[in-house]
DNA sequence: TACAAAACTGAACGCTCGCTCAGTTTGCCG
DNA sequence: CGGCAAACTGAGCGAGCGTTCAGTTTTGTA
């Protein structure tokens, strides 16, 4: 018959996931010890072991709740429109979190679960950007000749771009205008077959 | 008067850089300590100190080195047709330096001149395509209205993405066609302008 | 209220790191 | 050839890391 153990166990694994991403976007993961995570999350030295068995498994942990997010906020957006995508991960990518993926991506990405991870996050990317191309192909108003699954991939080369400049630090002069040509360029294979047609 | 000295120092100098890169790309940055990279370059524990004044410098040089590279190869290429940048960018970007740049890139970017020389890689980037792009648009071949700056930094974040996806292992399954689509639809602004025009 | 189990504490351990320094070797110059 | 400054060695340092554990506090149950 177990005693204390209730759901209170994993809000204090949660508060200790918390404060690892909060100190490691703070101080850069070299300044993320231990110490510092637990004290974050005002415990001591000791407690960490109640919850994870090491210092790395509270990382995993951490790395795959934030790709698990981005997968969440990149799938579940209600408009499916293609500059709306864009925008959508333009927004994504601005979050506070997309340093410590990045951070992640680069720590972990030896992990097995965190590349699966990441590979999921490349997949909802890719998904969502193809049934519209394919629509548009479907209408006739793209060239159907045109190589689909390359310029979906382009799309999320153009994301990752768009994400690396970001974390870099290197920020976009201007979201609105760099977001607008991307638009402008991946769909002009659209917009002009359509015009080319209308003439 | 100086007595041993001559550029021998600058030599032994260099196999440090050289040994330092070796390690980083061969353990990751973790397993990069001084005592590995001094091993790789055949001297012992204190000798570092002769031509760096810590760790930190040395990685600092070899950074600045790598980086140094990456634009000359960029900036030094004969050919300025947009295609050939393209291709030129992916070829870079499969460059067994890169994962190293990349890592410096997360590593460093607090220290100024790091974040200097990778700001100079990206304006290597940008002035090799807006000069195509501005005489396309004096030739009128390309809309003058066209946001020109806005399609230069696309550019630019395409050649990031592409080597975001270099490092993290997520290769683009066909680069020839990835890069043909990129090409094709940074060019489809000027082609079909020309082509309207020619109606 | 009494008690046992779980949660928590914090001093301490072993380890590895960057770095130092007294002693040794190397190689240029008078 | 002799001498001395520079280059090099490697044992060892202090510090900080992840982790452990014996002791203390907290908590749910009887």
């Amino acid at each position: 018959m177990p005693k204390v153990s209730t759901e209170h166990k994993e809000q204090v694994r949660q508060r200790l996931i918390d404060a690892a991403r909060t100190v490691v976007l703070r101080d850069g993961h070299e300044g993320a010890t231990t110490r510092a995570i637990l004290d974050e999350a005002g415990l001591s030295a000791g407690s960490l072991y109640n919850y994870f068995g090491s210092k790395d498994e509270l990382f995993e942990a951490l790395a795959e709740q934030v790709v698990e997010e981005n997968v969440r906020s990149f799938a579940s957006s209600g408009e499916r429109e293609a500059d709306t995508l864009i925008r959508l991960a333009a927004e994504l990518l601005a979050a506070p979190d997309l340093p410590a993926l990045a951070w992640f991506r680069g720590r972990l990405s030896a992990d097995p679960d965190v590349r699966a991870a990441i590979a999921k996050f490349n997949r909802a990317v890719v998904e969502s950007f193809a049934p519209l191309l394919a629509a548009a192909q479907a209408d006739g108003i793209v060239d159907p000749d045109i190589d689909a699954d390359a310029l979906v991939e382009l799309f999320d080369v153009i994301v990752e771009g768009l994400n690396r400049r970001e974390v870099m630090g290197v920020f976009v002069t201007d979201y609105e205008r760099v977001g607008r040509i991307a638009i402008d360029v991946l769909l002009r294979t659209v917009v002009n077959q359509k015009e080319n047609a209308s003439l």
